[in-house]
DNA sequence: GCCAACGTTGGC
DNA sequence: GCCAACGTTGGC
């Protein structure tokens, strides 16, 4: 019986940290730090196992929208950022030894060849329903259905599917 | 750059 | 525990 994978979407500024960024990356892996929401970091914590995919999101750019596919490598484990000053994720209420922030580690998996911009998702009726679709959606991490991700692939002009 | 939506903080 | 003030996100 195979396990079952689950799918999400993360999002990135990609003048911070675009996807060709993580591609660049040695093992073209990098760890995704700063989360500093509960509620995103409790879908790291307690929902993303190793070998999940995601979608690299591109917000706050020109054309915001799903650029992309990684693979969770790692589970969580402690954002390092939160305990350096220096770092603008600093958070000195996060104790190193009951750190509240985690992060994951991802792969680079590919880009897809259309990217699916925010105003094709929604457009799109099945999709128009997803969390980032929604007015005022701040959450840079969330769940995506097998039906969503399928979705999205079909309208990236990949054509194949997720699994 | 604007601003609506939302999460967090802190006084009470 | 309420809620106003504040800071941030992120589309536009």
């Amino acid at each position: 019986m195979t396990k079952t994978i689950n799918y999400w979407l993360m999002k990135s500024e990609p003048d911070a940290f675009s996807i060709d960024d993580l591609a660049a990356q040695p093992n073209k892996t990098d760890h995704w730090d700063g989360i500093r929401n509960y509620q995103a970091r409790n879908f790291m914590r307690d929902d993303m196992n190793k070998g999940d995919l995601a979608f690299f999101y591109h917000s706050n750019c020109d054309e915001p929208g799903i650029v992309g596919i990684m693979e969770i490598v790692r589970t969580a484990y402690p954002d390092h950022t939160a305990f350096d000053p220096d770092s603008k994720y600093f958070d000195p209420k996060s104790d190193p030894d009951n750190p509240r922030w985690l992060m994951v580690d991802v792969r680079y998996r590919r880009k897809l060849r259309r990217p699916v911009s925010l105003a094709t998702l929604k457009a799109d009726p099945v999709l128009s329903t997803m969390r980032v679709c929604q007015k005022g959606s701040r959450l840079s991490i969330m769940p995506v259905s097998v039906d969503e991700w399928d979705a999205v692939l079909d309208m990236s002009g990949t054509g194949g599917r997720s699994k």
